[in-house]
DNA sequence: TAATCTACCGGAAACGATTCCGATTAAGAT
DNA sequence: ATCTTAATCGGAATCGTTTCCGGTAGATTA
């Protein structure tokens, strides 16, 4: 004979449940009692915001018409709009954009990585892009990659679960698998590359014009009159930087300049602790009499050791750089530079990546092009010798 | 008489639907014809990620056991999970966010608010908290105001439409009042104030100790031997500019130094075209021999036109700024500053987030403390004389 | 007068998960 | 032999929206 587990009664016997264990019976009566004691329980003061269920019974509508109200459709009456909205606005509604982004399958994000976010040339493409992105009602995630290649694929896969609309990326200076950026857009989140671009893969790519800026450096150097033009950057596993000493390369020949070997030193070690390298470059036998470095940062180690190796810049030793960071135009003297137009890029990259977007709904698949945009030479101290 | 309204057949009708008008009908052979080809319509190729319930079908089990596989739940059996995580790698499953933020009521979103990104004061700070952040399995949206109390407004708004589960910011120049912070913290979304903090809202902030940063300046500049020393900053309106004013003025008393006004400029336009102010400054009878500027951007400007006008740096003004900025060390001559650890700031209101948000489980509700963090003087050639 | 349209609105099924209940089976405890 | 438990699993509700489908009333058209 089955009963109840607190009052023995025998009749009306239900199952108790977990709470219990489950061969377990309760009267009714008993069981009302426990579960309302166990529901009490959890009546926490958590965040309940206010829903459109809330709305539709206060107004006495349905939630559909909550939601028509709410999207401006045309299918409801403006006297009906007016007292919801009114209602929305006093009870200090606030949409909840996951769900709607659940069920539109669509969730106003974009996701943004970039190698660092602590150097004025990455925070100045992410602005310009959000620019763009903000006044398309985007808000965009930041991921940084730190140079790390395993990074870069696990922000992808965040990014990923986070369901973004759209990513805009700039790789490591390792990265050379794009599988990663593939599975992106094989689950239809379309990518652009700003910056740091690359030919691997079929989708739009955004930078500075790299050859020509490099051609714009190096013949300012020939047209100051200097000889022995040297080169330092990184190794060639870096893309763009193969593309700048490209460059280099293509204007000294166009100007009949021979090139020395030993002028030329392309070492990853460059883009760190450079100090030794430079000071050792700067000694060899075959002493550049002016050298183009791959970035401004290199630039600025090369102003810091020449300077303290006592050699005259710019009589002796011109230089010009790359990107024009911001301490470029301060130090002295100051560095003659490439000027990128980061916010620039950083638009255009959104603007793409909007219209891929757009496209992605007609299921016209891709656009796979290259958009260079023009650099600024800027002359300064550090080659400005009377010729 | 009703008919079907493509074959006129008169036995088993039904309403034909939206894709008419309501009063019309079909024989239900011509309905399913007809819906069946609006249905091919939008059978798009649309992104359609594979989803728990696939695995379900798959793997034979319901869906709450995929669950419990793909969450560690020990309430599956071993091999059964096994199965299941197979399954998973093997169709490329990847967890939707939206959904699981929808039921959790957590997003694991934190929002980030600065004045602006593209200064590597800000992108630091950003920094910091992101390491935090990002090894507890959040992401961060960033956002900046633009140093407009609007745009801050509205960052707020778009946060808690998001569902973020905490916001760390940096206010405006201008921002006075606070109650936008207010409604997030009405909403159990916990906010912590960085580097630009107030008096006004009770939640935890954390700053570099601004007061102490301007004693050890000005305390720099006299023990150097300068007599008529300067302050230039922003007004009154701006909190922790007030605090490093005070700073200076306590200090400069408790050396029985005199102050005087016409050697304190506090003026709004100083954080933006300063060069006229400056100069001006420069000129007046009361000539300061050093100055203490509020931050080093106003030092740079100072430094810059102090040279274009023949001032001999450090002997006849000596500059001390705020902040070390990234060319202070570069530029000629290089600016003494005090150093904020900036990355700590940004990991340390990180970590205070993660804490509130643990609380907020257990119901308790605030802890409004303010932390400040110690500065550091960096003594460079722009106050380096003689004594 | 009947057919058709317009303007509104409600019901209910999604969206992709988590989680609470309860059920079953086999094993251990009394 | 009965009670109790552990180990597993399925069903269904839920989260807060959007949107499809269909319904009604009144105006308009044929």
């Amino acid at each position: 004979m089955i009963k109840c587990i607190t009052c023995n009664e025998v009749s009306g016997i239900v199952k108790a449940g977990k709470q219990f264990y489950s061969q377990r019976y309760f009267c009714k009566y008993c069981k009302k009692h426990f579960t309302l004691r166990s529901k009490k329980k959890d009546k926490s003061n958590k965040k309940e915001s206010i829903t459109i269920k809330d709305l539709a019974q206060i107004t006495g509508v349905s939630i559909s018409t909550i939601s028509r109200a709410l999207n401006e459709s045309k299918e409801i009456n403006k006297e009906t709009r007016r007292i919801i909205l009114e209602a929305a606005e006093s009870m200090g509604y606030q949409k909840n954009l996951t769900a709607i982004s659940l069920v539109k399958k669509q969730s106003f994000n974009i996701g943004i990585i970039v190698p660092e976010l602590k150097s004025d040339f990455y925070s100045n493409l992410i602005t310009g892009a959000n620019e763009i992105l903000k006044s398309k009602g985007y808000r965009i995630y930041i991921m940084q990659s730190d140079e790390s290649y395993d990074t870069e694929v696990s922000n992808i896969n965040a990014l990923l679960e986070s369901r973004v609309d759209g990513i805009i990326a700039s790789t490591t200076f390792s990265t050379k698998d794009f599988s990663h950026f593939n599975k992106a857009i094989g689950k239809y989140v379309p990518v652009v590359f700003f910056s740091r671009i690359n030919n691997e893969l079929k989708c739009p790519k955004i930078a500075v014009d790299n050859y020509l800026g490099a051609c714009l450096a190096t013949e300012h150097l020939i047209e100051k009159g200097y000889q022995r033009i040297g080169y330092l950057g990184r190794g060639k596993d870096f893309h763009i930087g193969n593309i700048r000493y490209q460059g280099f390369i293509d204007t000294l020949n166009k100007h009949k300049k021979a090139f020395v070997d030993d002028l030329i030193l392309k070492d990853d070690r460059l883009t760190q602790d450079s100090g030794q390298l430079i000071h050792q470059y700067l000694n060899s036998k075959y002493r550049p009499d002016a050298v183009f470095t791959m970035t401004d940062t290199i630039g600025i180690e090369v102003i810091r050791i020449a300077r303290n190796m006592g050699i005259d810049i710019p009589n002796d030793l011109g230089i010009i750089g790359f990107s024009d960071h911001v301490v470029s135009g301060y130090i002295s003297p100051s560095l003659s530079s490439i000027k990128q137009p980061t916010h620039e890029i950083g638009m255009e990259a959104a603007n793409i990546l909007m219209k891929l977007i757009d496209q992605m709904d007609d299921h016209k698949p891709e656009l796979d092009h290259t958009i260079l945009l023009k650099p600024d030479l800027i002359t300064r101290d550090s080659t400005n010798r009377a010729v």
